[in-house]
DNA sequence: GTCTATACATAGATAGAC
DNA sequence: GTCTATCTATGTATAGAC
């Protein structure tokens, strides 16, 4: 599958986790009026994404976002009781957003070997659909009270869990190694998190997302194949 | 080579560094008495790296840092024009810093196959001697105006280059795969990075530096390494 | 060169009219 | 629910004595 293929597939089912996060928290939140409050959730998500991905969540002002998102200072606080708060909804949109379109992408494969392929390229193209969410979620963890830090980084250990899974599979099948399965899940997620991380260095160095995708599939697989 | 042995044997030229900096800097800075510029600076920097790993440079405050560095504010402001300038400063030593021990370490070697390994390891026992450095260098780039990110964004360029020229010579000995070269390059600057970038991932899973130094080599020569 | 005291700007957050 | 005006805290940076 190609870029232009999946990103004309994908369909981001942000309304839909925004609704699901704003029904969970409903009696917690002041605004009442439910297709408001997915609008504007999703608006001040979105435009917070975008900010920090240009100059940091904590440089980015309260004001700066009231403009970007079209809410005034006043109406932001109806929705959000802090700044931090909203570090707080981002990760937990972007969590089931991206779980969301992860899982639905790879289940459709059965076999280890066609799954790790898939996985590794479908999140690799994802993080190409919704850049600046993944920046944030790797970036802006720090921000958080370390309490609150449970959360993002259960996330990642999560898409680590993703690969470490497919490892598993194809080593029980007797087509993958059988050690270093961990080791190759977190590199595995190392290698895509740089695409997003460095991004300005791939558009330097003129490489495609697709190619990327090849080639971190091929040195996955030139480790992990067992010969036949 | 452990990093126990690594970590007793490398010495840290930060003090020759800050002092080369501060000469070819003089007339751009206030004070004159040498020693205490290389003193004060090499405060300066350390605590603008470890405040920074903790909170993040933007989050950190000038009354910290004065506090951190045991400079006053009065002080501190002799020495730096401005909150900005820290940053440059500390990426322009840490630059210093880093392709000096790892040059010193690596020109040893002279067999591609060799050196690579060295290479490698040496990069990952060095982030682990002094992993401030590279948190900061890593995360605290998008904190500089557009202009002055040239000079992180070439020290990042240059790594890579450092593995890159590795991968070439190897090749032309017909050793390493001539194809890929600088997505191999990039691919294990990544992987270094993620050692200190997820360092308490790395803490969860128990995993040693010298493990994830063996792994990522194995990783990397398996997919490089031509068949004899 | 270093200190304390302070100026000045900007940020996050709130009040109260509509 | 949303707006504008405003409060208050904090942060960077400077002044001027020593």
């Amino acid at each position: 599958m190609t870029f232009e293929e999946f990103s004309k597939d994908v369909v981001l089912p942000i309304e839909e986790i925004c609704r699901q996060f704003y029904r969970e928290n409903r009696d917690r939140l002041k605004i009442k009026n439910e297709e408001l409050a997915v609008k504007n959730y999703i608006s001040l998500c979105m435009s917070t994404v975008k900010l920090s991905r240009i100059k940091g969540f904590r440089a980015m002002s309260i004001r700066e976002l009231s403009q970007e998102s079209g809410l005034s200072l006043g109406a932001l606080y109806y929705y959000v009781s802090s700044k931090d708060e909203i570090v707080w909804i981002v990760h937990e949109l972007g969590h089931y957003l991206i779980m969301n379109l992860l899982l639905n992408r790879i289940s459709e494969t059965e076999d280890a070997e066609e799954k790790l392929r898939v996985a590794i390229r479908t999140h690799i193209f994802l993080s190409e659909i919704i850049p600046d969410w993944f920046y944030f979620y790797f970036m802006e963890t720090k921000n958080l009270e370390i309490e609150n830090r449970i959360v993002p980084m259960e996330s990642e250990v999560w898409t680590e869990k993703l690969f470490v899974d497919i490892l598993t599979q194809g080593s029980e099948q007797g087509i993958f190694r059988t050690d270093t399965i961990a080791h190759t899940g977190a590199s595995i997620k190392a290698l895509v998190q740089d695409w997003y991380l460095k991004r300005w260095r791939f558009v330097q160095r003129n490489v495609s997302v697709e190619e990327y995708a090849d080639f971190v599939i091929s040195l996955i697989e030139s480790y992990v194949m067992l010969k036949k």
